[in-house]
DNA sequence: TGTATGACGATAT
DNA sequence: CATATCGCCATAC
């Protein structure tokens, strides 16, 4: 009986589909412990198949994490409003820690906690000076140059994020080139990470780093790459793309 | 310490 | 051109 772990079943895929398709059962494993089999569809599968899945896919249901104790408030939030949505944002004395597109200020709340750590309370009175700022940048794509609080980053993720600050609307840079820039050249894809896990979308700029081959890439606020291309062509950056796609 | 996970990149098909 | 494969890398657990 063969075993495969995580890392073998990405990396191998097709061998272990041919060899499952010639009858051998492979058991998968995750962390040492076997987890699921790939085994090789039945005639009665593939009937199943046809019959029930043709035009559905199945959901499931989420699940309701249980309310939890109040936190002493260590941070404020306020919603602004964008063309895509209402964007919330949570600050604290540093600057902004995160921007979201909740779709309720309680979920936004829930949110918060379990980012940072502490929930934030809503601010009746932002500053007038941040809030200006902010509609600033989402609005008009000018950059936001103010401070912002990236203490819960990690190292490498932090120096990213401060890379893309500094590229200026309308222009774009690849993720290699980030990596570049920092002197790891061969760390694009943790650059992607880092962008994936940009806890200021809009403040920081991420949307403005695409992919080697001339592909947007991806983008993880609400609206994914089609809301990143809308973007860059509000910016005039869609035009100096090495190619289109 | 080892294992799992991706907003990637280069290359092969 | 699209998909597959595989190397790479920082992080989270």
């Amino acid at each position: 009986m063969k075993m495969v772990n995580t890392v073998e079943l990405k990396n191998r895929t097709n061998a272990l589909l041919r060899q499952v398709g010639r009858g051998e059962a492979v058991i998968v494993t995750r962390r040492g412990k076997p987890v699921a089999a790939l085994t090789r569809l039945t005639d009665a599968d593939l009937e199943e198949f046809v019959l029930r899945y043709t035009s559905r896919v199945a959901a499931d249901g989420g699940a309701t994490a249980p309310g939890q104790p109040e936190a002493p408030s260590k941070y404020r939030y306020m919603s602004v409003p964008a063309p895509f949505g209402t964007i919330f944002v949570a600050y604290g004395p540093n600057g902004p820690l995160m921007v979201s597109q909740a779709n309720s200020p309680a979920a936004f709340e829930r949110e918060a906690e379990r980012v940072l750590g502490s929930g934030p309370v809503a601010d009746p009175e932002p500053p007038a000076d941040l809030r200006a700022e902010v509609m600033h940048a989402i609005r008009d794509h000018a950059p936001y140059r103010g401070p912002v609080d990236l203490s819960l980053v990690p190292p490498f993720e932090r120096a990213v994020l401060q890379a893309l600050r500094r590229i200026p609307p309308g222009q774009v840079r690849t993720y290699g080139e980030i990596a570049r820039t920092l002197g790891k050249p061969s760390a694009a894809r943790a650059v992607g990470t880092a962008c994936a896990r940009n806890p200021l979308p809009l403040l920081i700029p991420c949307h403005r780093v695409v992919r080697s081959d001339g592909k947007l890439g991806g983008y993880s606020l609400r609206g994914g790459v089609a809301l990143k291309r809308q973007l860059l062509e509000a910016e005039g950056a869609l035009a100096l793309l090495p190619l289109g796609r």
